[in-house]
DNA sequence: TCCATATATATGGTTTTTCATATATAGTGC
DNA sequence: GCACTATATATGAAAAACCATATATATGGA
């Protein structure tokens, strides 16, 4: 999966314009998957959906969107599909999201704490 | 002028929730009044007007709307209303409008030569 | 089959843009 | 001082474009 890329040339990184990117951030609950994600490495849908506490289907679309901006990537693995950010994520994109996870702890609060107390999480992650 | 205020507590400086932030970045027009601000101290309306090449209600707009979000304040100088990022703004935020303008100089680049060869700028700014 | 995830469609809501106009200040001549 | 004009900026209202959500359905692996 994950076909979605940068762009066509491995090499730069480039082609992921300044708005398109604060766009992606512009909603509360992108932002909070790419918090989460910056903060957690890997995470599920299904730890995404416990930890923002809303529908799978939205969770769903907001990463599909974030995938087909290359922001995130995602891998199958059984049932699971996890999701990261993209490695390939330019430098500066990357520090606006440490920059703003450290500058807004209470943003990602309640987040993570239902991430932390969720029951049966698939895999051997935090916490 | 400039009675937009972040919040009503002078001290403290958190009623900017991240979310609200980037909404403010993520339009064309909005970016690059704030990256060009952030470079440039001080701009007046005609000046961003002329960088960014675009209509006067349109600037006067989106200025207005990142004034009332406490991203920028403004003063009257005669003719000229100059705008700058707010003093007050949240060091986070200001550290993301840096790091993007620094890393993204494309971006940027027509309206900065615009803004240098402006004919008849208001004050004795720099280029 | 069941479970986790993705997507299609419809709909409601917000944002952005444009045009025309209004306000504010400055300058000039009287 | 007052009237008139010019320039800079702001704003009201309407249209257009865009975005987010919900429901229902589909897909794909165990």
């Amino acid at each position: 999966m994950s076909e979605a890329v940068l762009n066509t040339n491995p090499g730069a990184q480039n082609s992921l314009d300044p708005v398109s990117f604060f766009k992606n951030l512009a909603d509360e609950t992108r932002l909070l998957c790419l918090l989460l994600l910056a903060g957690q490495g890997e995470l599920c849908v299904c730890e995404l959906v416990a930890a923002i506490d809303d529908s799978q289907p939205k969770i769903s679309r907001h990463l599909a969107q974030l995938r087909s901006a290359g922001l995130v990537s995602d891998r199958r693995s059984g049932l699971w599909v996890y999701y990261q950010l993209h490695t390939q994520l330019p430098a500066w994109c990357h520090k606006v999201l440490q920059d703003s996870a450290a500058a807004n702890p209470a943003f990602l609060h309640a987040a993570q704490a239902r991430l932390c107390t969720m029951e049966n999480r698939p895999a051997k992650s935090c916490c």
